[in-house]
Formats: C-alpha cells, sequence, structure tokens
DNA sequence: CCTTGACCTTCCAGTAGGTGGAAGCCTTAT
DNA sequence: ATAAGGCTTCCACCTACTGGAAGGTCAAGG
C-alpha cells in the first residue's frame, strides 16, 4: 500500500502519516522508486495512533501504549496507569475550562451588548484585583 | 519601572513580557541603556492581557479587546460578540473533553490493571471499528 | 578601582502536533 | 508526448510561550 491508501483507510492525513513516520511511531518500508510501502500491520498501526489521539492521548502516551500494545509480557496495570493518568489531566483541564467558562457567562450576562461603550467584560479584564482573583479560584 | 518591577507586578514572567513586545501587544519606552522602561499604562495592559490570557481568550482575542478597550466609541456588543464566540469554543472543547472522558473511564473500569496481559483498553485502541470512528465524529 | 551579583539586552532553539506549499520525480492513460 | 495525479523532500508557519547562551549595565562593598 502506497500513503495515499493507508490515509485512506486510517482516516489520517498523508501528511500526519509522515509526520509519524519522522517521530519514529511507524516504520513503513520503502520501495526501489522510493515511495514508502506499508504493511497490514503498519496501518494497524496508524489506526492504532488515530484512536488512541482521537481519545487525547498524547503522542508521548501514544508511543508508550504501542510499546505496550507489542510487548507480550505486558502488565495491563501500565496500561492502565498511562490511560488514569491521562483521564486525570483531562479532567484538570476541563475543571479549568469550567472555570473560565462560568466566568465568561457571568460577564456575558451582564454586558448590555449595544451600541454603547459602557462594558462590564472590558471593566473586568481591566481591573483584576487580588479579591477578583481569589473568588473566581474560590468559584 | 523596569521589566522586573512589572513582572512582579502583573504577575507575567518577564519573557513573556518581552514577547508580548514583539509581536507588538504592549509598547513600552526604551531609556538611554536599552532598558524597557514602562509607564502605568503598559503595567496596566500588561495586567488586562494577564486576565484575559487567564480567562482563555487568544493572543488574536486580546488585540481585539484591547483595541475595543481603547475605543472610547466602542460598541459593547462588539465585545460581547468575542466574549461569546470565545464561549462557544470553550464550549465546544468541554464537550469534546467530557467525549473522551467518558469513554476513558469505560475502559479503564473495564481493564483489571493487573500483572496479566490482557487489556481492554489496548483492545479498543487497536481495533476501532467504523462504527466507533462514527460516534466520535457524530461526538 | 575592581569585583560580585543582580539586573537587563538580544538572539537562537525548542516545545506539541501537525499543516501548507514549493520543486521535482514516478506512473499511468491517452 | 503530455497531462494528471500521486509521490518525494525540505522549509516555513501555527500558538504562546520557555530556556539558555553571550554579553552589557548598575549599585554595593572592599
Amino acid at each position: 500500500m502506497n500513503i495515499g491508501d493507508v490515509a485512506r483507510l486510517s482516516g489520517l492525513p498523508a501528511k500526519t502519516i509522515r509526520y509519524y513516520e519522522d517521530v519514529g511511531l511507524v516504520k513503513p518500508l520503502r520501495s526501489t522508486n522510493g515511495y514508502r510501502t506499508f504493511r497490514e500491520s503498519d496501518l494497524h498501526t496508524l489506526a492504532f495512533l488515530g484512536r488512541a489521539r482521537s481519545l487525547g492521548f498524547s503522542m508521548e502516551d501514544c508511543r508508550n501504549l504501542l510499546e505496550l500494545y507489542s510487548d507480550r509480557n505486558r502488565a495491563s496495570a501500565d496500561v492502565k496507569q498511562i490511560a488514569q493518568e491521562h483521564l486525570e489531566r483531562i479532567d484538570l483541564k476541563i475543571a479549568e475550562l469550567k472555570d473560565m467558562r462560568s466566568t465568561l457567562i457571568q460577564l456575558i450576562r451582564q454586558c448590555a451588548g449595544d451600541h454603547r461603550p459602557d462594558c462590564p467584560i472590558l471593566a473586568d479584564l481591566s481591573f483584576a484585583p487580588e479579591g477578583k482573583k481569589k473568588l473566581k479560584q474560590a468559584g
């Protein structure tokens, strides 16, 4: 299979697949004309990567997961740990975003959104004292 | 004020402040020795930027917000729109993360996490059928 | 006067995870 | 022979910084 074929089959852009080769995540063969030649196992790896990335795993995680995947003596505990740490990062990120969200919603609600210049959003941004910061962190 | 002073006062790293000058978000003066000299208004701008960034606004948004802030004939509607679009992006991001989260939680729950190699997490990653992909794309 | 240490300066490189484009080779069909 | 499309490499760019090297500046102390 050439890169276009695995791109279609895996759903990943050819550029991304080349990048994954660059960083050593997939190692296709080369045919005499210099074209990359992908085996079934490469396609499988790419599908694995696509799925893992879609779950938000970092490239570093992907690398480790792939290694565990090919290790028949792996302990599922090692896989689980990677997933759990990733989950914690996701929860942290969600919490951060929710914090931003609640502040934004408040500000947006207070803003008239008309032709006049007065704006509580700008007022908040231009005057963010310690008290507010504490409120934000507590909320 | 030198850069160290505004760094302490604004809570932003000096590096970041230099970067903000690089991209034109703040324009400190220079004293004869080449040091940046910040006025009160520059400190104010930096505080504004710090607050806006902490709410997740992009640099592009920050640029526009600063421009509106200094425009006495602004319409609060323009500010509100920037904030609302940002809120939508945040909501989208939260939704994506929650999707990942729920899948991850399921997989983690199913994984024994012991010394044995069998692992539903790897099984999922290595076998992502069309049905799953559609779910992912819908979410 | 000299040194020490804390500042400050610029410039270069690297981070994650790609994406876009240019220049040019390969293949296939007509 | 030529055109279309696929493939190659390489380089730059994106966000929003961050780290570090090499070197200039300034105030205090001996």
